[in-house]
DNA sequence: TTATTTTTTTGGAACGTTCCCAAAACAAAA
DNA sequence: TTTTGTTTTGGGAACGTTCCAAAAAAATAA
């Protein structure tokens, strides 16, 4: 034993011829190990195959494997052996490999407040419609506990993650979060609220003119004492289709009673508290809602205050979400044209991304159109 | 022009000499314009910097970058000027190259059938709760022209876009299809109907459970004669719902009218035409619907005859959607356990991911809870 | 001070594609 | 046959990261 503890008195010369020793059998080792290793992970069933794998089985290069998958012309011989070798490698190409060196992604991103939003259904038929077209795939995004604003979501461009953007929000939006999104120096289109900011890129119903008609087709049917249900204060759509309501009536010129207008925060609770609200004023014969959601609550109120829809009142809603036709009595209601909006909000951005780099601002209206069913009667 | 012409004379040498000198000139000029190229990309804007700018920025290199931004330790110093550099540059990694090389992208999918599925907000938000956790971003697909069927959803993983998928659907399923899903040897939870297929790696509520409360809780107000609105019959949970009926009238010890059983299709307009079905056929005082659709259809329908609800017939649904409790009468449902499965699918995912690639199947049933409102009375 | 240990940094290889360009193969014409 | 023109192929660089082993720097002990 004592010879061991010897070592204490080695020069450092000895170690340092020991120390390059080690190292020696250490890269021997290590060669060895890695060759035992690489031959088991090929031979066995977890690695991926790359794109040189099938090129040594169909027996040609990497160069020709690729141009074959992407279309271009390759000899009938070739083509065969690759088709073989794909197949039996059950070949896939790693899109992060191919994202990296293209710089493109052929993705565009979805951002959406609530993912199972009722109007949600509409837009992405006509997003998925122009994107199939133009060969992209799309791919939804939500809030999480990293992304907590809609500007968050611009990382997804920067980290090449998606080609361009597409925000959906129905609910309202901050100012700040609508000036950082329209500065992006990257394709991107808003759908919905512009939060009062102009000159952003966004496509929105045109909400006055909805409004209006309710109005105006209410006026047709008898009506003269119209109360109604005001959004949120801080969405933009509120004030569009508030200003539509006074509008109307200026325009038809009858009286308007500031006690008939209460403001509400488009949920199904908040359209019951306004009508209750309402029904305490009283002198109306009919409620204009600004969103289907308090429709119904208010509904949902009347209901239970004793009062029958439409023979008590008529009720007229908006966006004409799927419910509205499912209940009864059906809703008359606003429609927004979803799957137009989306279409038009899809066109734009691939306009952005093959474009030139020029993202000049915008802000589309589309017309809406009155939907009419049995929650109002003519008096 | 003469002498021009005379090249038609030339020796082959002279051409190969010319040839040579062409290319040497050529060669010169694409070094010289590459060199101006270069250049005027790293001057200008439109270059996303790399990692190896914010190095030479900060005085560093690309490794350290690197472990910086991976929260390594670096010295203070160092890491002030990174992060100076990072700013200044506002830098972004570029998510391709780094999943490239780790193999891994820190993303699950989940495909659904349809994005606005009435269903999906409480089912998301587990999902999204037990990914925040693991750091996983969560991204959703949904059918287009190239992925039909959700089979086509298998590539992501090969692809390596994704590391996992969910499958969410609760309208009927192919059992193909889930044999190959279930047959994916990656990370893989479907939920909702497993079609008849067994021991697919899947969370469903316990379909027939719920129908046995239902007519349990039908049974204990009195009603006897209780009609069903069964769902299509190519959805697993059909069975399992029908199954629960009938097992709820052995279990009281009931007779039970198979005339007062009509299939439907799930649908708002099936349920209404089952129902004025079973109002043709008579003798019966409740209807279940086995889903909340089709039970809003039915309500419909009982109204368009002009009876009331509940006071003529007292009618339950199945899925607790958000309209449910909107409506007029608020509809007693039986509320599947969202939330519940949504988080217990993303953990047996997780489990899967971070996992020994042991894919064990499993059929996970969680329990449903009626929701008692105001669509039912004594009888 | 010097020797040793610990912390921090660095250059280069790797990941799996695409693209460029020279080389090869083939086909057609001289 | 040789020359010319066309199609197809293959080698190597590039994309922007991470990771590893080795080097350098800093901290500590002697």
């Amino acid at each position: 034993m004592r010879e061991l503890f010897e070592i204490e008195r080695l020069k450092i010369r000895d170690l340092l011829r020991l120390y390059v020793t080690i190292c020696l059998v250490k890269t021997f080792l290590k060669c060895v190990f890695s060759l035992f290793l690489n031959g088991a992970e090929k031979g066995g069933t977890k690695m991926k195959p790359s794109i040189i794998d099938v090129a040594k089985l169909a027996n040609t290069s990497k160069s020709t494997v690729s141009r074959y998958l992407n279309g271009k012309s390759v000899k009938k011989k070739t083509e065969e052996a690759l088709k073989k070798a794909i197949e039996e490698l059950n070949y896939h190409p790693n899109m992060n490999a191919r994202r990296l060196v293209l710089n493109r992604t052929q993705v565009i991103g979805i951002v959406v407040d609530d993912i199972s939003n009722n109007f949600y259904s509409g837009i992405l038929k006509g997003i998925k419609d122009v994107s199939d077209n133009y060969g992209y795939d799309c791919v939804f995004y939500t809030w999480n506990k990293t992304r907590k604003k809609e500007s968050d979501f611009i990382n997804l461009i920067y980290e090449d993650q998606v080609d361009g953007l597409i925000f959906l929000s129905f609910a309202k939006r901050y100012q700040t979060e609508v000036e950082l999104i329209r500065d992006a120096p990257f394709a991107v289109v808003m759908l919905g609220d512009n939060a009062g900011v102009e000159d952003v890129r966004s496509i929105d119903v045109d909400n006055q003119s909805g409004v209006v008609e309710t109005v105006r087709y209410l006026y047709r049917i008898g009506h003269r004492n119209i109360a109604y249900i005001a959004g949120p204060e801080a969405a933009g759509a509120t004030a569009e289709r508030t200003n539509g309501f006074k509008k109307a009536f200026e325009e038809l010129g009858i009286e308007m009673n500031p006690d008939l207008i209460v403001t509400s925060d488009w949920s199904n609770q908040g359209g019951y508290t306004a009508m209750k609200k309402l029904l305490e004023v009283g002198g109306f014969s009919a409620v204009a809602a600004s969103n289907d959601e308090s429709a119904l609550g208010a509904m949902g109120a009347a209901h239970e205050e004793g009062y029958s829809i439409p023979k008590d009142f008529s009720i007229v809603g908006f966006d004409d979400i799927q419910i509205s036709s499912w209940i009864y009595p059906s809703l008359t209601t606003v429609r927004q044209p979803f799957t137009e909006m989306g279409k038009k909000a899809a066109e734009e951005l691939f306009k952005q991304i093959n474009g030139d780099g020029n993202f000049g601002a915008f802000r589309t209206l589309l017309s809406p159109k009155l939907m009419i069913r049995n929650s109002c009667l003519k008096v």
